[in-house]
DNA sequence: GAGTCTCCATACAGTCCTGTATGGTATGGC
DNA sequence: GCCATACCATACAGGACTGTATGGAGACTC
């Protein structure tokens, strides 16, 4: 076994190592030197993988764009999902971390509040997931007025309890997920769902 | 008349001027050489009116733990208020950019999650809004959970739409009024207070 | 085993930033 | 008219950052 392994850094070590900066301290701070100086080798590295940091910031904003919106729409665009249904997925998809980054959600929204560029990517993620929302209120007999502010208030409250950082525990979230529901949709959750919560 | 009207600046111009970079670039890029290239003077100016740099980020926070919570918390603490008042007391105050501005707001935001520090008066400023609001709440007869969740559903919402910078104009905004009451109280605005609206 | 390719180190140029030390200049007190 | 004071300019030291040019070591080719 030579000692030599020589383990040679990929395109796709820098990026991960620059969305944890980002997610940690923000865009300004995803620093080549920064990056280099973490993960031990020197910018030199860095300059043969990428053309510059432009790059770098470029190939984060495209990662992003790919991964992040799929996953909501495509749980509450299932065939022959009812209302409840709809919104019981989204409340499950925002309990845990690991299936949706909030971090990564803020992080991208402060960068987009300097890079017009960025701003346009995040502006559509939320039209898209605002729309894919609204088509289950739509469905469900609301009106198109009340359709869209109804999700956009499901929307920007989800979003507001991460911005704020609000920690409530698993439990007790599951636990108001029937207030919600009558907050957002102004109906009552079945008490079969209800029963079957907790699971 | 002499010509060399010396025209000293203020320890205030300094801070107008960071506060005018905070809003539109974040905290990041408030640094003592744009700010005296912008005020056309040069860094020495500075250094004789602050300490350092970051005296300078310590007045901008403190400047806006005594400014930015206070018409909140009053325009909806008026004795004899009920809940309808209180609650379109909030939408008007939050109508104007001029009375409440949401830009500061979201710049202190995005600097607390880089600073602990600044992280902390967040959330007091939000505790304090929050509280205000849910008391509201509960005088108006709702559950202790059910009225601190529906503060915080139609706080977030708030925070949420200029966070998102949704652009609607203000006379739709105020069309949407009723509907949003219904949303956040799970009641009927009174029809006396919808005619009076527009006004 | 000479040549080539991949990946990184080293060295240099240049920018932008903070903070400090010190000098200069108009202004008011006396 | 002298002096102190308020306010700012100038100059220097030093750090962090980007980007480029070039060298060098291991692996692979044929």
């Amino acid at each position: 076994m030579v000692q030599s392994e020589r383990n040679f850094l990929t395109r796709g070590d820098w990026l991960e190592a620059a969305k944890r900066i980002l997610l940690t301290e923000g865009i300004e701070q995803v620093k080549v030197q920064r990056l280099a100086a973490r993960l031990k080798v020197t910018r030199g590295s860095f300059y043969w993988h990428f053309k510059s940091r432009q790059e770098l910031l470029d190939a984060l904003l495209a990662a992003w764009r790919r991964s992040n919106t799929e996953a909501l729409v495509a749980a509450i665009t299932q065939p022959g999902q009812d209302l409840e249904e709809r919104i019981l997925a989204l409340f499950r998809l925002w309990l845990d971390e690991d299936v949706f980054d909030h971090r990564l959600d803020t992080a991208l929204r402060d960068w987009g509040r300097k890079k017009p560029a960025v701003r346009q990517a995040v502006d559509e993620a939320d039209r898209r997931r605002i729309a894919a929302i609204e088509q289950g209120f739509l469905e469900a007999g609301f009106e198109p007025l009340e359709g869209r502010t109804r999700a956009e208030v499901l929307y920007f409250t989800q979003v507001g309890y991460y911005t704020h950082e609000i920690r409530i525990g698993r439990a007790e979230r599951i636990r108001r997920w029937p207030l919600f529901y009558r907050i957002f949709t102004g109906r009552t959750m079945s008490k079969a769902r209800v029963a079957g919560l907790e699971g």
